[in-house]
DNA sequence: CCCCTTAGTTATGCGCCATAACGATAGAGG
DNA sequence: CCTCTATCGTTATGGCGCATAACTAAGGGG
């Protein structure tokens, strides 16, 4: 046993440092927020290989079957510089395919595997977990409502 | 002049990809948000030398005089040792002190500096903006509805 | 054919986050 | 007193997401 801890013992009362110059400022609080949504995600992911980013990929190529990586790249808002590597380490491991476009050698055009579209299976169902942790504590009013408000800062 | 750019020709419509597994993801969103939010402090900040961490402990430091490291890591729910390397930076420029806890030599407090005061003071100019143009098209309730809604997702 | 554009790739750096290993100081118990 | 443990901070290292610049390859218009 790891011995009682003390930890708030009678004089010190835990000295709560002034947040307020921030408490209320987006930037601080969206940071804290995707904090927390990226520790749920990899706390229900890591297992499966999938990170944020990766899991985005697999979703969209189920949706858009044969999507060309430029046009990935813009839905995604990733550079597609960012995106090669991504793909590379995805195709690696035998989750997609790229293909050269035809009668265009220079687009590349993906799909997804049966390994990946295995996968992708498990991913959503963890995801759906993810989304109802994050949204603990909301009502669907509140979280729609959040959501079109992120919508709106993002907007551009 | 650079070339008209015929942009979307006639039989080419900008094919637009399905991003709906996405588009209501609170975690997809809150990164969208926070890229937008992180280039709208950049575009500001950046010529002061300022990111959101390093403005984040100047105002904790105006607003809390003789702080010690730790318990403004947890404050900013930065790890003490990510700090160390925020603050060594902070100190190099001249924008804040390090000085031995009296009594308790293995603490250190925190306090600005003159020249660190100065750059608050434009700092926190160029914050009110930044906040003033991401909240840009949100009522005062939908700012505050919002800054709650984080808090929430964030409560950990 | 030459040139410019498009599509993707490679390399590199920054900001933020996390962990592990460590040095130094303080405090408690034998 | 002396040792053991806990606290405070530092160093080193790696991961993820983002951005830029420089490059290759391929298409297409004059």
């Amino acid at each position: 046993m790891p011995k009682p801890r003390r930890q708030a013992s009678a004089a010190a009362p835990a000295e709560a440092p002034d947040l307020s110059p921030l408490d209320t400022k987006l930037g601080f609080r969206l940071r804290l927020a995707q904090q927390t949504a990226f520790e749920t995600f990899h706390r229900t992911m890591s297992p499966l290989g999938l990170t944020p980013g990766r899991l985005a990929v697999l979703l969209m190529l189920e949706a858009n079957p044969a999507i060309r990586q430029g046009v990935l790249a813009e839905a995604l808002r990733i550079k597609p510089s960012n995106l090669t590597v991504l793909l590379a380490s995805l195709e690696e491991e035998g989750l997609l395919k790229r293909a050269e476009e035809e009668g265009n050698r220079r687009a590349n055009l993906l799909q997804l595997t049966p390994a990946g579209r295995a996968l992708l299976k498990r991913g959503k169902a963890g995801e759906a977990e993810v989304e109802r942790q994050l949204a603990e504590g909301m009502t669907p009013e509140e979280h729609a409502t959040l959501i079109n408000a992120l919508r709106l800062l993002a907007r551009g």
